[in-house]
Order: structure tokens, then sequence, then C-alpha cells
DNA sequence: AAGGTATATCGGAAAATCCCGATATGCCAA
DNA sequence: TTGGCATATCGGGATTTTCCGATATACCTT
């Protein structure tokens, strides 16, 4: 747990509407629903389109908060699918707690 | 509470540390300790010092912090003190759970 | 009032981040 | 195997952040 990495990836108003947006896929992404489930997260196309931004930026988005371990990512086909890692937000908030 | 201004502020590791740092002052700014109690926190000078830093690079950052709500300053006669705000970080850790 | 000390603010060079368009990679269907 | 689609990576201009030295402000002492 990269401390700093955390915050550096928490440190941007798209990034934190990304991990908001993938905590009700159902309610934020109602296009996917109808092709595919969200067993595996929501594919970065979707994500794109929400965001308004370019695709290389949302994918860097993406990749930037795999690497802080907020989210992980599963490849089916020639999607990928990024989902919220719950676990390290729990551990973020007893970090706040004692570490910080 | 500035989600993304309290990230912000938390993504620089010297203002990590200086958090850090607050949470013991006895032990962390022992040189204070001849001159004055921490009563109101410690002052911008020993800081600065344990932090190897300019003068006004840590004044900036101790600011930094209080925008952000971590830290509240107190003033007597020329020094001005800071410590941590505890309530803050309480809100956050729960704002991690809740919010984001 | 004058000089010394502590802190805050200003202006700016260097580095990092933001976000883009172009291109590469990987997978799938025909 | 060729073409199309989803995603990743690359190169770079614009903006922000980092951290500095210089200067301003505020207070205290004499």
């Amino acid at each position: 747990m990269d401390q700093l990495e955390i915050f550096k990836a928490l440190s941007n108003k798209t990034r934190l509407q990304i991990l908001n947006w993938l905590k009700d896929p159902d309610l934020n992404f109602p296009d996917q629903k109808e092709h595919a489930n969200f067993d595996h997260g929501v594919c970065v196309g979707q994500i794109q389109i929400k965001a308004g931004l370019t695709q290389s930026t949302v994918s860097e988005y993406l990749s930037t908060l795999q690497r802080a371990g907020l989210v992980k990512s599963t490849r089916v086909g020639q999607w990928t699918y990024y989902q919220r890692n719950e676990e390290a937000f729990e551990a973020l908030s007893k970090l706040i707690q004692t570490d910080i």
C-alpha cells in the first residue's frame, strides 16, 4: 500500500468520479447492461463515454487507479473490465486512522 | 470538506511526513520542548528544520494543509503553532467508507 | 523609533500532471 | 489473413505543482 501513490491517484476529479460511478454500475452504465453483465465490472469504452474524455486519457486513468490498487481489471476477449477493489478502500480508511 | 483539496494536500511526501511528525511533538520536536510546550502545536521553524526545506516552502505546505482542514494554527506572539485537526482525519476515514 | 526574529507572500525555474491525437497491440469475425 | 473493434502506449503542448531566493509583514525588545 503506497500511501503517496494512492493519494495522487485520488487527486483528480475525473478519477474520483470514475470510482464513484463504479459503485453502482447498474445505475451509471445502463448501456453495458444491455450487452453484458457486471460480473467483472465495467468496460473501458463505457467509462470513457461517461467521462467525456478521450479513450487514451481514460485508459491511462484506469491504469493509474489500478497501480494504486483501487481497482482491479479483467480481460475478456477484446474488452477490459474494471471494478472497484473494496478491500483497498477499507484498508485506506483504516490507514488514515492509524498511519497518517 | 473538499475531497479533491484534501487528497491533493496529501499527495506530497513532505506534507505526509509533517502530519506524521505532528502526531508526536514530544518525540519529533525535542528542541521546542525546551522553550515552549505543545499546547498549541509546533511552530513553523521547528517543522522547517526537521523537513530540511526552506522556510518559505514549509510555510506554504502548512498553509496547504490548513486550507484542506487537516491542521489548525494558533498565532502566539511572533510564532505560529500548527497542530493536527484530528476531527478532519476521522471525517476523512468515514468519507472513504461512504463517499469515495 | 530601530533592529532582530518568526512567518507569510511573491516571482519564477524545473519537474510533474493533465489530456490530447496518433499509433501500436490484441482479439475476433469473415 | 484481412479488416474491424477495444484497449494500451507513445509523443507532446498546456497547465499545475514543487521548491527556491527575495522580499514583505508582524511582533518583540531595547
